[in-house]
DNA sequence: AGATGTCCCATTGTCGGACAATCCGGCACC
DNA sequence: GGTGCCGGATTGTCCGACAATGGGACATCT
């Protein structure tokens, strides 16, 4: 036994590191390699994998409030710090969060922002390109613009409208990039389809900031966004597919001219 | 002062709750409200923010290894534990990972997969339903394939044929799945278009389980999967990206008939 | 009654310190 | 060259402590 050994040698049982070699079945099978890597996973991990299996399945709805850290500690015999690091993993993920000024943890559903900033992170690090961003939109956008042409309700148009006038009034601001941004997301909400609405939203925010610089750039940025706002309107209200579609790849399409006025080369990679 | 008060009155400066206020500027705008609130926000935000902040400006790069806990700890002026509790922030949004069987954490670009595993997850508790999924994929994976068609290189085909001769030899097993969704990751591959790819892997991870229901049912599922992916591989050698569009359109849609077939109903939620 | 102050308790945020397990590099030994 | 042992570095986990805050319950003031 090693001298570090100090004076006491408290025989703590290492809850975390010991369960090893559990799927004895099926061992010669993967490449030849008689044993698999065993498995010492960190008490921190399983505490919150344990936590995160109980949200998924919905034995802890959104609302509930977790319980305390001191009761979960105790429940799963392990140290308040370890439920805290584990904690810590949960709200990072989105899965519980804190009311603002409450103690207690409450379950909650991730947002469509908690996604769409990991994903902008993602985009960020891998040095993913504005083309790249654009192509998507273009894959997207349009085929969005015709579902919600089919699905629009008298109300979406309204707060459309509402949008656009918006931006009309206030195009010549700092706020008018959030109004462009803005109605992409309500033309989203139109389409009726979360998956969708998910990935135009990370889109948007990865995509809002060189906007911004572009729209600044451009003189007849502006006018060309408030056409085609209003032509996509036009075409949901008459419930047009076709037109829906076709004017919203016309607009997105300008933004990529707009962005080689502006000087701006397509391969400029996005950032923070 | 509270009698709690025990024996030592350590005034520790309570780091993580003074310095409000910071925004002095254009404190009469929102809302009619004076104040905005003052902002509370835990040691152990701040040190991952910090932390995130260095990673996302690339100070810190892909692969370079973090300082030791310790050292950040007092870096920081503030305990391990806290430290800690920042580090699985980071380690659960991807930012840090641990290389297996190693102690030092290093920087790493958060990977596809972590990103689709918090997209899976926040389908599953939005209840999103497999029509949700499949009408993503409508607009995605068409396009992807002409994209795909467009830029494929000869590598890219041989890489497909593999896949799909596998898929072929394997048909009946239950690596039918996994092959088939390997497919897709591959035909994303070719497309060359990171954000199409990253959207793409969500969707086939959160659409994988049930998929391997509908196959395991519907006896002409695997025969008519073998002709999709014959002439979407046909379509991309010709460069055809019409026909290349054309034929995934059929692929995905045979999808949705396939659940019909398969007495799953399309309104069914996704789950783990 | 309603507003306000007081006291206590539950709970979180943070800290200091401790120890075992493990990884890693070096060094003697065969 | 391989092997085994040693010590430093670092992580995983624990113990215990305390200040700050939120939330009640209750008394008090008007």
């Amino acid at each position: 036994m090693s001298t570090r050994a100090k004076i006491v040698s408290r025989t703590r049982p290492r809850r975390g590191t010991a369960s090893a070699a559990e799927t004895g079945a099926a061992a010669v099978q993967s490449g030849g390699n008689l044993f698999d890597p065993v498995e010492r996973e960190p008490a921190y991990m399983r505490v919150s994998a344990a936590i995160e299996g109980k949200i998924l399945s919905r034995v802890l709805k959104d609302g509930d409030l977790l319980p305390a850290e001191l009761d979960l500690a105790q429940q799963f015999r392990v140290h308040r710090s370890t439920v805290r690091e584990a904690l810590r993993q949960l709200e990072n993920s989105g899965l519980v969060m804190r009311p603002p000024g409450a103690k207690r943890m409450v379950v909650s559903r991730p947002h469509a922002n908690k996604i769409a900033s990991g994903m902008r992170q993602a985009l960020v690090l891998h040095e993913v390109s504005f083309v790249d961003v654009w192509e998507a939109m273009m894959v997207i956008e349009p085929e969005v613009a015709a579902l919600a042409a089919t699905r629009r309700t008298q109300a979406d148009i309204e707060a459309l409208l509402r949008v656009h006038q918006a931006f009309v009034a206030e195009s010549q601001s700092a706020a008018a990039v959030t109004l462009v941004v803005e109605f992409f997301e309500l033309l989203g909400a139109c389409a009726r389809n979360k998956v969708l609405v998910l990935a135009k939203h990370s889109l948007a925010q990865v995509l809002a900031p060189s906007l911004g610089l572009m729209i600044d750039r451009v003189a007849q940025a502006r006018s060309r966004i408030m056409v085609a706002q209003q032509k996509i309107i036009t075409a949901l209200q008459g419930k047009d597919a076709e037109d829906a579609r076709k004017w919203m790849a016309k607009h997105v399409r300008d933004f990529k001219r707009g962005y080689e006025v502006a000087g701006i080369p397509p391969d400029a990679v996005v950032s923070v």
